[in-house]
DNA sequence: TTGGAAAAACGAAAGACTTAGTATTTAGTC
DNA sequence: GACTAAATACTAAGTCTTTCGTTTTTCCAA
C-alpha cells in the first residue's frame, strides 16, 4: 500500500511548462503553449491540464481575468534549483556538496572560463563570510 | 517487436537499489535486500522485480552463482553522478554549471570547510590544466 | 530419485504521468 | 435574453512505477 507523498519536485512536463513561466511571469494556457520549444505540438487541453495540475501541486497560481486563468509561478526558479541540487546532494553524493563540485569539474567539459568564473565566486562567498 | 525504450535515468527505487550495489559492489538479491536501510521492509519479490528491471535496462547485469543471481553494476556510480549533473545542468541552469555552483554556494548551508575544499579542487583543476 | 526449501518467473493491482477528446461554462454581442 | 466562440471541467486511455502474491523452476540432501 502507498501513500500519496506530497510531490516536492517537477515531472518532466511540469518543468518544461514551469521553465516557460518562469520566463514569462505570468500567462495564460495560449501564452504558455506559445511560448513551448519549436515543434512541440501539444492540444491546448494538454496544456490546460498541466497547468492545472501545476496549481493542484501548488507550483503556481491562478487568477481570472475575464474568463481566462493567468498562472503564475508560486515557487521561484533559484528556489526549485536549490531544493533540486540539495537533493541531487543527498541521494546521489553523500550529502558531500564538494564531492559535486569535484565531478562537476572533472568529468564535464568546462572552459578554463567557466573554471575561473566558479572560482571567482567562490572567493567572493569565502572573503564575504556569512557562514 | 517494439523494444521497450530504455530510460537514461533512475527512478527513486532503483537508485536505491543501485546505491546498495554500488556500496557491496556484487550480491544477490537477498544480499540488496538486506543492505537496504534500517526500517525499509520490502518484499523478496519486489527486491527480486526491482533488480530484474535494472538489468532489463541495462544498469546492471546478473550471472547466475548456483541457483541464485548474482548482480553487479554496469555503470559507475561516478559515470551516473556525472550523467545526473549534466542533465541537471541542461534542464535547469541553461547549460550554465557556473550558475549550478553558483547556488549551490549560495542557497545550500555549506560550511566553511567545504567552500575551502570546494576551492582547493578548482585550484589544483585549473593548475592541472588537462582541460 | 524424489521431496522440500529457496529462488526465479510471471503478472496483477494501485497510483502517477502524459496526452487529448468531449462536455460544460462563460463573457461578450446582437 | 439568446447565440457563439473560447475557455475550463471532466474523463479516459495508455504507459510507467512500485509493490507483492502465485506459480514454476532449481538445487541439494536424504
Amino acid at each position: 500500500m502507498r501513500q500519496k507523498k506530497k510531490s516536492e519536485f517537477l515531472t518532466e512536463v511540469e518543468l518544461e511548462f514551469m521553465t516557460v513561466l518562469w520566463n514569462i511571469q505570468t500567462g495564460s494556457v495560449r501564452d504558455v503553449l506559445a511560448n513551448l520549444e519549436e515543434g512541440r505540438n501539444l492540444a491546448y487541453t494538454s496544456a490546460a491540464t498541466i497547468l492545472r495540475i501545476l496549481e493542484q501541486k501548488e507550483f503556481v497560481i491562478s487568477t481570472k481575468k475575464g474568463k481566462t486563468f493567468v498562472y503564475q509561478p508560486v515557487l521561484t526558479k533559484d528556489a526549485y534549483q536549490a531544493r533540486s541540487l540539495k537533493n541531487l546532494s543527498e541521494k546521489l553524493f553523500d550529502d558531500t556538496p564538494a564531492s559535486l563540485v569535484a565531478r562537476l569539474v572533472d568529468d564535464t567539459d568546462l572552459t578554463e572560463e567557466s573554471l575561473e568564473e566558479i572560482r571567482a565566486l567562490l572567493d567572493r562567498r569565502l572573503k564575504n563570510g556569512s557562514g
